[in-house]
RNA sequence: GGACUCGUAGCUCAGCUUGGACAGAGCGAAAGCCUUCUAGCGAAAGAAAGCUUUAGGUCCAGGGUUCGAAACAAAGCGAAAAUCCCUGCGGGUCCGCCA
């Protein structure tokens, strides 16, 4: 029996007693698991006050009265407007452990059969390293990619390099000036920023520098040989570093779209859709698209001159995308800053029939350091390679606290574990739509509401099962299993699946972050109060069983934020 | 001027989709825990990526809406919002022929 079965029981009961006043599927809804010592389940009778012209407390009691406990649902009260339900504590643990135990790594993911999505993240410009900004629209978007896989979906992570334009013409020419041709003795990516920021300071000495970058974009878009060779030149260096990055996180890509070999495409669809008529034109002679009836400012598509800007390109590359992969859905990861882009891109999209399927854009707030917003050209950032670097080192002196003997290579390891699924959950916690200050020295801890905090629990937990040496037995009297701490740990896992649904359906990382919050909590608690090894045997038995399986959820919690489960730390 | 978004303990944040049973965490503050499977060759001691308790809230402000008790009609009375609606105040973002 699966632990869902309950609540199609109870909707079953419920709907019976109703006699017909409101349909099964509508009650199911409903069913919602209350606070603890209320009941497993819960019934709120508001939405019949209408039909039986009743006040909900009494519709409530007569229900109550109606409904005969069966062989599952033990008891049936009600308490002010909500009948409750309370299930049999050893045939509720026993559905939802079996069913953690048989699907294992599976336990959680959804049948969302065949669905393509595509997701589009970072997309960096390629003139400066990544800094956090793009640690958190990174983190973000790998998250997703794996809640959504998990949730059933055919998932492809695709990235733009935004590889062309004055921003990168500034890191050249200030290398052309100033670089004396030397190769980077740094991370190439880092190099490059160091000239993107010489020439920041540089334009405000000597304005002249903005005219030559001028000269130079012209040169480049002219197809100027030496400029070509510079470009190449920079930009190679820059994805190289980039690469590491990517590597450091684990993010792979199913294809990278680079702008400049696709940025001239988008003035065909544009022209196209004007000679259709779906554009205008404007006294100046600039091509746009008329959107203030549907609440946004008219959007310029193509200049007068013949130019594009950057929605051209962006209008081309949604189409390159669904030739590539035909998905039913497009996300795109992008801050919250361009919220209006997004929604005037999206309309566009589906006025020229470019792309018919679902848009999202997952906006994410700013990224603040205390002084106030990261400003890349003033070399104001945390760089993500820095950060990275920081928190593994800060967790490679917490390991070396505890542990005296560990080899140079587990320290390694676990410092990495550690320190990156420390930054991941940092940022993964929080509402993405919400701004984020980023104080380096108080920001990050390893107590409380922290990826180590889950993380340890799962060491502890195979910690214990190893303890214990033998296999966990298949069988147990779950019956056993009546402490309100194991009960509530039963329960929370029985919500695990559902809680990686609205993960998915609402594209919200946050909710598998409390719940490991959550679940590790209880466990705690639990561990903390009962001995497991030390208990009689079948009780025991019991308890290693329910141990395991919070270990496997952990497990695939933690998985979905593509943080690391760790066996010891 | 217009659009979007946020406002919940000293601080950082969940909860708002679908109103409803005492508004939840973490940090910080105060006090405790030797239960332990973590750690440890062992003892004492200590320690805890751990646990418990306490203090801390007009959920920014104001207004609105909202189940009902004997058939129908009319009139009157009428409890309920962090969550829904409106207004105001305060913060952030955007409104480019930049990306």
């Amino acid at each position: 029996m699966a632990e869902d079965s309950f609540r199609e029981e109870i909707a079953e009961l419920v709907t019976a007693a109703v006699s017909g006043k409101l349909d099964k599927n509508k009650i199911s809804a409903l069913i919602e698991t209350p606070q603890q010592e209320f009941g497993d389940y819960a019934f709120p009778c508001f939405a019949l006050a209408k039909a039986f012209k009743k006040s909900p407390y009494q519709i409530a009691s007569e229900l109550a009265d109606k409904i005969k406990p069966t062989e599952s649902i033990t008891k049936v009260e009600a308490k002010g407007p909500y009948v409750n339900f309370f299930a049999d504590t050893g045939k509720i643990a026993a559905a939802t452990i079996a069913r953690i135990m048989d699907e294992k790594n599976n336990y959680g993911s959804g049948k969302n059969k065949n669905k393509k999505v595509v997701i589009e993240y970072p997309s960096p410009n390629t003139n400066k390293p990544l800094h956090l900004g793009h640690v958190r629209n990174m983190l973000l978007g790998q998250s997703l990619s794996r809640i959504l896989s998990f949730s059933g979906c055919k998932v492809f992570q695709v990235n733009l390099n935004n590889d062309r334009g004055i921003h990168i013409c500034k890191a050249m020419l200030a290398y052309k000036l100033f670089g004396r041709n030397k190769n980077p003795e740094k991370k190439p990516d880092h190099f490059v920023g160091d000239f993107y920021v010489l020439y920041g300071k540089k334009a405000a000495e000597n304005p002249e520098l903005e005219i030559r970058v001028q000269e130079m974009l012209q040169g480049w878009e002219k197809g100027d040989k030496e400029t070509i060779r510079l470009w190449k030149k920079i930009n190679s260096w820059a994805l190289e570093g980039f690469k590491e990055t990517y590597k450091t996180f684990g993010i792979e890509f199913d294809r990278v779209y680079n702008e400049s070999g696709h940025y001239l495409e988008g003035k065909k669809i544009v022209l196209e859709a004007y000679k259709k008529g779906l554009l205008k034109k404007d006294d100046k002679g600039n091509i746009l698209a008329e959107l203030k009836k549907y609440g946004m400012p008219d959007k310029v598509l193509l200049r007068a001159d013949g130019t594009s800007i950057y929605i051209t390109q962006d209008i081309n590359l949604a189409k390159l995308k669904y030739n590539d992969f035909r998905m039913d859905k497009s996300i795109y990861v992008v801050g919250s800053e361009q919220v209006l882009h997004f929604r005037q891109l999206f309309k566009i999209l589906q006025l020229l029939k470019i792309y018919g399927g679902e848009l999202y854009h997952l906006a994410h707030g700013m990224v603040y350091l205390p002084e106030g917003k990261m400003k890349s050209r003033e070399g104001k950032v945390v760089d993500a390679d820095n950060l990275v670097e920081e928190m593994i080192s800060i967790a490679d002196k917490e390991i070396k606290k505890r542990y005296k003997n560990l080899s140079r290579a587990e320290i390694k390891k676990r410092s990495m574990q550690i320190g990156i699924g420390s930054i991941r959950f940092f940022v993964l916690k929080y509402d993405p739509l919400k701004d984020f200050v980023f104080n380096p020295e108080e920001s990050i801890s390893f107590e409380g509401e922290t990826g180590p905090y889950v993380q340890y629990a799962h060491a502890r937990i195979c910690s214990v099962l190893e303890k214990h040496g033998g296999k966990v037995s298949g069988n147990a009297d779950f019956n056993l299993l009546k402490e309100k701490e194991e009960r509530f740990l039963i329960r929370l896992l029985s919500q695990f699946p559902a809680t990686a649904e609205a993960a998915a359906n609402n594209y919200k990382p946050l909710l598998i972050a409390r719940y490991l919050l959550d679940l590790s909590q209880a466990f705690n608690n639990f561990y903390h109060q009962y001995p497991i090894l030390k208990a009689d045997e079948e009780t025991k038995k019991a308890r290693l069983l329910l141990i395991a399986a919070v270990k496997q959820v952990l497990k695939n919690g933690l998985n979905l934020l593509a943080i690391e489960a760790p066996e010891r730390m």
